[in-house]
DNA sequence: GAAGACACTTGATACTGTCAAGTGTCCCTC
DNA sequence: GAGGGACACTTGACAGTATCAAGTGTCTTC
């Protein structure tokens, strides 16, 4: 919680280090070598290697409930494709994080209350979304069926995009971004409606 | 590509491994002692650590493909929900697969071309169905985006239940593939139809 | 029966996370 | 201003890891 320096060089360094190579190969000793300190250094503010995971998850799932938050648009379905254009964005441009987030053997939710209830206000801003949308006399059921698919397609894209054969198959298009709201038109508005380029 | 009772034994060993714990932990050597030989004897058929992640990823693109073929149905809808169903079946069943397949940390499909062309099959299937659906008019960045909108669903969903945190939030759903049939009909049929429990 | 490929074994090295104990340095209290 | 402790580290040691490099047996083929 208290800000330091070193937990702070470390945990950027291990950010990047994940965006480029994943999270396997991270090395703690590395880590605190390329920071100029002795090997035991970041786990005195990282409890253990599982720590940093804990602390870039809940770091990501902060910033992803933030981008969530806060979605215009005229209609129902301009506001589900601005969700998911930032749900996209935001996994694209933090690599880094989203890559442990969604991780269960790196970041085990079950056992960190904190970091569970933080994960939790990311996807409640799906679900408040998902509930204006439809209307007070939704079930239960419904809104849960179409927050997951919402929730699926976005993730889906996503994780396809980062660490899937995806990026190479549609590196042809021009503008990612229209891809991107092609793909969410498709099917949250169930007819296709394919980029102009 | 010879079968070999060891080389057979320590693959399915590490891929009950890498479906209960995760990819991360694997020990070649935890694996060979297992298997009662030393501890070079398993790197004999997987030439380093990537080669067994390679094999597992070659094994699992080639039971999905074989999933994903010979969809029938009679509409286009029912075979595209049939198509999300055997997909997140697959990764359900076959977890320690799944979690290696996508992973590009892991297995990195460019620098390998039959991996690639395993996985382009299974794509393949996914493409063949869109085409075939939208029909000979349908131009290639309609059949681009909607095959990717159909995998990304699909792989979301996947993924979200295998590694996220969706399968706590929707343990309750008493039919799981009810559910899944669901959030497919959301999409793809563009009306919710929720389960009936 | 020699040659060589194959399936391993054995040994060594450098790297890893983690335990356990030390060192300095600040701050607060008496 | 002396003492005590919390804090942010360091140092050393240990077991476990992947990988390199060389050996050993066994089986097949000519």
């Amino acid at each position: 919680m208290a800000p330091s320096a070193l937990r702070e060089t470390v945990l950027r360094a291990a950010v990047d280090y994940i965006a480029d190579h994943g999270p396997d190969g991270l090395s703690f000793r590395q880590l605190a070598t390329d920071a100029g300190v002795s090997h035991q250094a970041p786990y005195h503010h990282f409890v253990d290697r599982k720590g940093i995971f804990r602390a870039i998850a809940s770091e990501g799932f902060t910033q992803l409930a933030a981008a969530l938050r806060d979605v215009e648009g005229e209609t129902e379905a301009d506001r589900a494709l601005v969700l998911l254009e930032r749900y996209v964005e935001f996994a694209l441009d933090n690599r880094g994080h989203f890559r442990v987030m969604f991780r269960s053997e790196l970041c085990v939710m079950e056992s960190d209350p904190a970091l569970q209830s933080i994960a939790d206000e990311a996807f409640g801003a799906l679900v408040d979304h998902v509930q204006a949308d439809l209307g007070p006399q939704a079930s239960l059921a419904e809104i849960r069926v179409r927050a997951t698919a919402m929730w699926s397609l976005a993730h889906g894209l996503a994780t396809l995009l980062i660490d899937g054969p995806l990026e190479v198959k549609i590196g042809e298009v021009a503008d990612r971004r229209a891809f991107i709201r092609a793909v969410g038109a498709q099917m949250m508005l169930g007819q296709p409606k394919p980029p102009e380029n």
